[in-house]
DNA sequence: GCGATTCACTGATCCGTTTCAGTGAAACGC
DNA sequence: GCGTTTCACTGAAACGGATCAGTGAATCGC
């Protein structure tokens, strides 16, 4: 049944005497009569013809699809938002595309280029370098909605940018509040430096606050994250409290503080960052963004930018506090 | 430069001298002198001709993309799964196009038809109701790799079964050796009559082993089966273990005893199934499915059954009970 | 040294749509 | 009543490759 020959547009005019192209204007309701609609409907449905996918989009030079490039699947909040993406663009008859740069600049790259490529319609992407210049000139041919953090030389593309800055002190003055002073930071930065905005803020922040600051890196998964912190867990000046970029980073601090016999928050005090579902059966205290709200902006924003009838627009995510029981 | 209009197979085949037809195959390596690739490869890189995806996937019948069927992907592990062979299927040079059933037959059958009707050259399907009917008929034009249960009919489809029934037996013998008699047993399945294989197989292995089950159903996300055990948790006859038949469903366990002020082990024993990596960090006592075997043995399949190099194959998964604090 | 094979390559056709430039007829304006 | 629009539809040309049936030359066997 399934590999049986379907049927073509051809035999669709065949059956109902028109042409092929008043069968194609007839399905999409363009130009014609609305009885010569009703009658190709019906030879449609008849012979069970139902367009194909590929053949429209070779010749209309859309395929429906929309690419979305996450900056890492290990991290699960980014997993969740994945989730949430791709069934709203189902929801609206586009296909999502999802792929992953696992952390790495260049492999998000090589990923943005083979997404244009394969010709997708336009792309959602999560930056793990959101000031890459390539960004620039994809997005001159090829919609973009950025997630998280604008990207550089963006006249091409629509955001929702998180409000870090909020986030960060939000988070950073929570911590003062309650009495701690010497805090390590673990971001999933690449490099040692703190090249990326939000890592330059944190230490800005840090300073302005008083907070004496250190920051760390690691992976984003769960395992490469407990490694890191069980290392300067260990030490002898362990950090009062730790601030980790994204929940998953903080899961990897609680298996690391579980490994070394270390409470929570007793011997050290955790803050996350996103609110991942866990989060709350941790009693992991963290930065909420709203999900929903993203998966819905950047789908709106998306679907619109692929249809050619937006404008370039910024929608910015406004953090909230999640107080629990780990700081 | 993204819509800077691409080269087409013809103007490399004007500048090299040569027929589009002997382009086509050189840039293939197909019947042609080593000699005429170069030129070929030379000229390509030099107009920077790059072939397009759909115009191929036309001609030849093949898109390179892979569909892959969730049953749920509330499910955390098997948004694992998404991820991790979404990420092995790209290394092997196809996409994963990923989609969500929602735990919904009906959906499922539906999005099952779409993917052919997108023409993926074949799907990975973790099934939500392997019984279903169409499983034959689509298997018959498509060929299909099933995780988890063999499909019905499935003389066409490839499959890596988890052996459940030793998973099951060995969950309830170790609540049966921990003392346990009277066991509730936590399903995502959909109506409460117990259907599936699996429930059936733990009702006849719990009166094997002179266990008290009582079979209860939820959703596959976790605040669904918060809600549903917080319901039967307050209740008088409140079971001494609970059974969840995923491991997200056991953290909406934990987070209706939390809610309760019960505390597990000592109020109420929990056992999971799957062993998602947060399982560890929580002290999860579950069944461990070996994930990165299930992403390998599945991918291998789906690529030579897209490559119609493969005779039909049964691969068996073995569970692996992992001891922790929750039982 | 001659027929049979193999090899490297060509021309044409096909895949199944969309879309552009018409075309004839009816409706319209005045 | 005549020129102009509008309408419903047609024919043919894309879209950009893959593939099939050759074709001419070189190679082979003996």
């Amino acid at each position: 049944m399934a590999q049986r020959k379907r049927a073509t547009i051809r035999e669709v005019a065949q059956a109902t005497g028109l042409s092929p192209a008043a069968v194609s204007y007839a399905l999409r309701g363009l130009h014609v009569s609305a009885e010569t609609v009703q009658r190709v409907r019906r030879a449609a449905a008849e012979l069970g013809y139902e367009a194909h996918p590929i053949a429209r989009a070779l010749a209309s030079g859309r395929t429906g699809m929309i690419g979305l490039l996450c900056g890492s699947l290990e991290d699960l909040w980014q997993q969740s938002l994945a989730v949430g993406i791709g069934r709203a663009l189902r929801d609206k008859d586009r296909y999502a595309l999802i792929l992953d740069a696992a952390g790495n600049p260049a492999r998000e790259r090589t990923l943005a280029l083979q997404l244009r490529d394969q010709r997708v319609d336009a792309l959602i992407v999560q930056p793990v370098d959101p000031a890459a210049l390539f960004w620039g000139d994809l997005a001159e041919g090829l919609p973009i909605v950025a997630i998280g953090d604008a990207l550089s030389g963006g006249r091409g593309a629509a955001e929702v940018v998180f409000d870090n800055r909020s986030g960060v002190t939000m988070a950073l003055q929570y911590l003062r509040d309650r009495g701690h002073r010497h805090v390590a930071v673990l971001t999933p930065t690449r490099s040692s430096t703190p090249d990326r905005p939000a890592d330059v803020h944190v230490i800005a922040e840090g300073r302005r606050l008083g907070l004496e600051i250190a920051v760390r890196t690691s992976g984003q998964g769960v395992s490469e994250a407990a490694q890191v912190a069980e290392e300067f867990l260990a030490g002898a000046d362990r950090p009062a409290a730790v601030f980790c970029f994204s929940d998953s980073i903080a899961y990897g601090v609680y298996k690391a503080a579980a490994r070394l016999g270390l409470s929570i928050p007793g011997d050290v005090a955790v803050m996350g960052y996103d609110d991942h579902p866990m989060s709350e059966l941790l009693g992991l205290t963290t930065v909420n963004w709203d999900i929903d709200g993203i998966v819905r902006e950047a789908v709106r924003l998306v679907v619109a930018a692929s249809d050619g009838t937006l404008r370039r627009r910024r929608i910015v995510q406004a953090p909230a506090l999640r107080e629990r029981r780990s700081v």
